[in-house]
DNA sequence: TATAACTAGGACCATTTTAGTACTATTTAA
DNA sequence: TTAAATAGTACTAAAATGGTCCTAGTTATA
């Protein structure tokens, strides 16, 4: 139950460039104000273009910047960037039991507390993680409007 | 952003004993029931022991069962017994990064964000799990009461 | 038009994590 | 006394992850 310190550069970085999007950022001056190697600032941000969460423009004084405002920018994108949808099960049981139990019982279940936990990341925002601690507005998650 | 296949099977082992806690369960009747090998079992299993969500009853006769009702046994704990703490983020940001901002600017956001997601987790019980697909109960969780 | 400053897209390897197994010791009902 | 259980630990193989590097393509500007 981590995220991978991919998506954690990830954070960081998208924070940084949130901060100034007028411009361009480089991989190089990204990695210089992060203090993370430039290969691997490179890659991140590589997989942020292919989300679409940021646009590249290529050549000299190129770079990148976000595709959209921060406060379109969701934790649940970001994370879906760098891992893949958030799922937290693959199938929760061997084949073998479900074939017993024709077809998992629980699975139903689980795919509901995905949708919790997506519901919950999708509920943040590049915005609110640049600002300090506190929440820019009243967000409420009535759990049971998953389930229809 | 996925749950090892362990806490996968501990939901699955958890589930087949919270359907029937008057007696107690053997891992290797467990195996058999679930189709998962009988070491595995037992390793699952010994994990929950030592996290209070089984109480194991030794010698012949012997095997598990659960340390409350299903009602009070959350997700959270259930992930918690097999993988740690829910924490998504180690450090939000590389040590010499964390020297330049004069301390991650965004880690306090990302402890919120762990909040949100545990919080949701909590709130699913394995009786939850064990019933036909519809949650039992209406559940609210307001995100902004957690900053409080 | 040449060059330097950029990104694109793979491929690659070392390290860590995970899954699964095995072994020995201990407990207890019959 | 024996068989059926769990406790605890150690080990190995496989998979995922992190990190790096290389080559190709693009574009501003001197």
């Amino acid at each position: 139950m981590r995220l991978s310190k991919l998506t954690d550069y990830a954070t960081v970085i998208l924070s940084v460039i949130a901060k100034n999007n007028s411009c361009v950022h480089s991989a190089v001056g990204m990695a210089e104000v992060t203090g993370i190697a430039q290969p691997t600032v490179s890659k991140v941000l590589k997989l942020l273009v292919k989300a679409k969460v940021l646009i590249s423009v290529r050549g000299a004084k190129g770079g990148y910047r976000l595709a959209r405002s921060p406060e379109k920018i969701s934790v649940a994108a970001v994370i879906n960037a760098l891992e893949g949808p958030i799922a937290l099960t693959e199938c929760s049981a061997s084949h073998h039991a479900c074939e017993q139990a024709r077809g998992c019982e629980i699975q139903g279940n689980w795919d509901l507390i995905n949708k919790t936990v997506h519901n919950a990341l999708e509920s943040v925002t590049l915005a609110d993680l640049i600002l300090p601690v506190r929440p820019p507005r009243e967000i409420n998650i009535p759990v049971a409007s998953l389930y229809r």
